[in-house]
DNA sequence: GCTATCCGATAGCTACGCTATCCACGTGCG
DNA sequence: CGCACGTGGATAGCGTAGCTATCGGATAGC
């Protein structure tokens, strides 16, 4: 197919499939002369991939082109994850301040293993320190919960991981497991937030628009 | 303090508390006259919870704007995370296109009172609309635990919540919770991948580098 | 031939979060 | 008294990100 049916067929612009290309994460059609190139199935399944990312899990194009580069390279499978995470940075990430020591200590606590060197544990400290430093720090047993609850997603994660045989869909999974399952487990604390935020201070009966949007 | 010893003990440039102060994210200092304001430890409190937010949670000024005004307004206990909800997009939060119904379904399976109304039930639908448009759905159980794992920290920050009594102390847990609460969560969540992953797939025991950047 | 479309490149645009400059004024130190 | 310095307030600019619009040249199909 040529361009302005891809476009057509993933509703993503001319300019912007363009743009795909020249970032490097959309390969180029295949050229058939100097100015006629063809599209197939694999580039409008890349082309939703990228959207998917850039739209359903804000990551940036940059970090796309990580992505799709480790998919298309083959990663090693005890480190699917690793790669991906490297590819989507924290939203805690940008900043270069150090956190205090204890908060790593509080970390490091409820973490075992390997997970000690990880890279995202000053991003976390620095997160209970903020908390801290707002006037509100944050008991023990409420990090111990989400550390609890990272446990079961994480299983989660690795179990839908291995019930894949095929390694490129393994990586796929892990690619953008990492990036879209943040939004699927905040969109399900928000929601159980209101779930048990009703049960805990049920609302008055009269009207039933107890959200932030008095939805339909 | 003025304005300059304000800059000097938060770390913050003069140009950016203007800043902050015209964006309305932080009051302005007490005009003592035409040329000359006072600013107190609230400023400076204040100003930390803006940078921890922007720098550590992403927020954008826009939204920490609304939980400020929020915080300032006072917010009635039970939707307390729901004005912060309102006050900190999710990521996937930019686009409009609608998820698929069966998607919203399975979404709705895992979910149960009044979350059946949340705005962030069509986000979540479309991350898994994402997932399955790459080719690779995600099974029931999946979804599952992942729902277990969001009522569990739910059920963690309200009982944050419930250990304070000042309305004020809530509403802070609150609106910093929903947003840095993510950032924690996510941090926890990757660290758990590395460990679980070490578990599954044990790496060469010769070289103790198994992660993206080898660790110091 | 003629028109429509294509490719590729380049320049521009909008939003965001600052940052830098300018100005007039008033404090405070010598 | 005099004058540099810091202040508040306003305005303009900057750098990045993610597109978007336009241009030039070429060719396919009628």
């Amino acid at each position: 197919m040529r361009i302005s049916e891809l476009s057509r067929t993933t509703g993503v612009s001319i300019a912007s499939i363009k743009y795909y290309i020249r970032e490097g994460v959309l390969a180029p059609g295949e050229v058939d002369g100097p100015n006629r190139s063809t599209y197939g199935d694999a580039h409008a399944a890349r082309l939703r991939l990228v959207r998917g990312l850039v739209e359903g899990a804000g990551v940036s194009i940059a970090g796309v082109k990580r992505i799709t580069a480790a998919l298309d390279g083959g990663m090693p499978l005890n480190d699917a994850f690793g790669v991906a995470q490297a590819a989507v940075p924290l939203a805690g990430a940008t900043t270069s301040e150090e956190p205090s020591e204890e908060a790593v200590e509080r970390i490091l606590a409820v973490v075992e293993g390997i997970g000690r060197f990880h890279p995202a544990i000053p991003i976390a400290a620095r997160a209970l320190d903020t908390f801290a430093v707002v006037g509100e720090p944050l008991s023990e047993k409420w990090l111990a919960r989400y550390a609890e609850a990272a446990a079961i997603v994480a299983r989660a994660d690795f179990d839908e991981l291995e019930e894949r045989s095929d390694p490129a869909a393994q990586a796929r999974i892990a690619a953008v497991g990492t990036a879209l399952g943040d939004v699927v487990f905040q969109s399900l604390r928000r929601i159980a937030h209101a779930t048990e935020g009703e049960r805990r201070f049920p609302s008055p009966p009269a009207s039933p628009s107890s959200d932030q949007e008095t939805s339909s």
